[in-house]
DNA sequence: GGCTATAAAGGACATATATCACGTATTTGG
DNA sequence: CCAAATACGTGATATATGTCCTTTATAGCC
């Protein structure tokens, strides 16, 4: 049952069942193993990734090799590069599965034809995108003013399943710390 | 002549005259003086600003009375607590004229209506917000990998204009670091 | 079941940045 | 044009965080 998707939908847009119809026949399906490799920097981007179960991450790997987490994503979200994904461009980020993962794709082109075939879809991905440069201005106020601990307990508020999930030195890395500083602030 | 914000639109997706004329009766124009305060924290906004020159930051006072800069905006940039206007809910986030400033601007009624009555402008507002959403990821990375300096250097190629016309304290509230750091990150 | 890779904690030290203080230039507003 | 405010640079510290390293625990794999 794919009806996560519907129900996200719906959240903002009431649908039929024949526009759902339409809606899912712009998707394809596939499942990914733990460890595996999603999106290859310097690589094209066909596809954005709606998450049916699992967990991923997107990250960037600096010049002298470190990584830094840009998003993860679990079940209901949405994960690509959206600059390679909606520009065309060689990806600059990397998408690796954290667990198992069953998921949802879609095409730009199909995302595109979709918005024109039916309108309600392109409200739906209008407000989606709102809600998310929102909620990323939130966490880029985050970082340049609060403390790593702010940034830590912010997290920890707003994604408290994460913790029992991925390693902490993902954790670290998404919030701009190195693992040490990590374990220091939950410690003391 | 407001052709700046016609030129904009027209970025993205062609217009004819009537078009561009339905588009405008959704506007209102206001003029505000250099120090005015546009958006005050607490308060309700009603609206989201187009630039048509002049310069406006929006910032975050946190309890410590330290102040945060989460955007500048010259002409043609938008700018409005984008959380408070499109959730109806209060500021948190002030909005102030570094200069004179010549404004378009819209009511979140006014948007909604136009994107109703003209798709183009539903296309063009899901386009904008995506590219907007891609800019601010992109900061985010350089916040959470980047040094003080990699910031720095980052807003001077992105907007060199920038640095003439601000003091060097905003800058450094918008980099996220102190007036004295950046001062000895130019010099050295 | 045992081996290996990964995860986590913490010590010792290095570095980046913040804080506080001061002097001087520059801008602003009456 | 003058007085006051603001902007800018710089020194002396304090603090937060990074780096490197060692130890122990845990998880994954053959």
């Amino acid at each position: 049952m794919s009806n996560i998707l519907r129900k996200q939908i719906e959240q903002i847009v009431p649908l039929t069942d024949e526009e759902y119809e339409l809606v899912l026949s712009h998707f394809s399906s596939i499942k990914f193993k733990k460890h595996q490799n999603i999106i290859r920097e310097g690589e094209y981007v066909h596809n954005e990734y709606f998450l049916l179960s699992g967990l991923m991450k997107a990250s960037h790997i600096n010049p002298e090799g470190k990584e830094h987490i840009i998003q993860f994503a679990m079940q209901e979200w949405w994960i690509t590069d959206p600059k390679a994904y909606h520009d065309k461009t060689p990806a600059k980020l990397q998408v690796d599965c954290l667990e198992d993962c069953d998921t949802l794709f879609i095409t730009l082109e199909n995302r595109e034809k979709l918005c024109r075939e039916l309108r309600k879809m392109e409200y739906f991905f209008r407000k989606k995108t709102t809600a998310d440069l929102i909620e990323l201005q939130h966490r880029t106020l985050c970082l340049i003013s609060g403390t790593a601990k702010d940034r830590y307990e912010n997290l920890l508020t707003q994604y408290p399943g994460l913790f029992q999930r991925v390693p902490k030195s993902l954790i670290a890395s998404y919030l701009g710390v190195t693992r040490e500083t990590l374990s220091r602030l939950t410690g003391a």
